[in-house]
DNA sequence: ATAAATATAGAACAATATGTTCGGTAACAA
DNA sequence: TTGTTACCGAACATATTGTTCTATATTTAT
């Protein structure tokens, strides 16, 4: 990737975060976040689409660090394959709080439920394999149960209570929510 | 409220309601819901400041059924003073399923998200008495969770699963739930 | 039944946002 | 150095927004 492209595409994204915080997301044109840059019209467009391009493309940037493997393999909290499933919960937490400052913005309104809308779309994948309850509850239901308690987790936790720490959120999860 | 008025105000419900099942919440204009509806320009401004503000109206008057005490307390399933809050649950439920039909067009997309904002919005009314849970876990999060849980249940049955019961769901959710 | 009040239609309007195009300039990579 | 690519910025057509106005039709109250 061009180290322009690079560059424009980073002042998109601090100006759309910057702007986030003073306006709320439905409010906010494409020309806002062109001024707020101080880009040309075209080399916007050039990037993204849409202003709903522009947040998608945002998340998937948080959500690949905060979900990727090889981070989560490494670092903090030795990740073994013998570390269990509410540990593996804990260590989302942990890069979910690296990436606090990024995050903080998005959940102002509207913008906060697609931001965990695509939050969801990814703990889906992590979740499928792990939540195995018994037959009087669909599977589908549950998992969207777990999904939506941890979504409302991360959301309460990071939205005026980041004091607590990732392991004490997952046991008010643990303690919440019987399926997991 | 003058019969025109009611009258101007079904025509934009039902023309919202009727749009919302073709295309997006975001992608529809206002200039669609006046062809849709048919009324002038000005008319619909009378009415309503936004599109926003139209949606907002069309949940009040959704939810102001569902869970207005005097329905609640008549018709189906005796609804006492002795009733357990399990019960009122289902009750909801109950009312919910009535409004089904309103309900299935606001359930796509972005416009679902605000649809289950403003649901939560009533529920934290009806759950703040009785969420009584152990001091190990924070009160205004066991809120969240459950009222978060509520809603999702509410969304997975009216999205493809309106073949169960009202007490089936509520079976789901407390089997799910363990706060409840 | 009549009069006063009010809602709507419809046109016109300025202001703003959108998305595209194009030629010139600067930065990059080989 | 040279060819490629990204950016700038202006200009443009188009579409939406929200407001204002007058004429018309409907309703409500007397």
């Amino acid at each position: 990737m061009d180290r322009r492209q690079r560059r424009t595409r980073s002042l998109i994204f601090t100006a759309f975060s910057a702007l986030l915080e003073r306006k709320s997301y439905s409010s906010m044109t494409v020309q806002d976040i062109i001024d707020e840059a101080d880009i040309g019209r075209s080399t916007f467009y050039a990037h993204f689409e849409t202003k709903d391009e522009l947040l998608k493309a945002l998340c998937t940037d948080i959500f690949e660090h905060v979900f990727s493997e090889e981070i989560m393999s490494e670092e903090h909290h030795d990740f073994s394959a013998h570390s269990t499933f509410k540990d593996r919960i804990t260590h989302i937490l942990y890069h979910l709080q690296e990436k606090q400052q990024s995050v903080k913005g998005l959940f102002s309104g509207e913008c906060g439920e697609i931001f965990l809308r695509y939050l969801k779309e990814y703990l889906y994948r992590v979740f499928d394999e792990h939540i195995a309850v018994n037959d009087s509850i669909p599977h589908d239901y549950a998992m969207d149960i777990a999904v939506a308690a941890f979504a409302e987790t991360v959301r309460w936790w990071l939205k005026g209570h980041s004091d607590y720490t990732p392991e004490q959120m997952t046991d008010y999860l643990y303690g919440s929510v019987s399926i997991l």
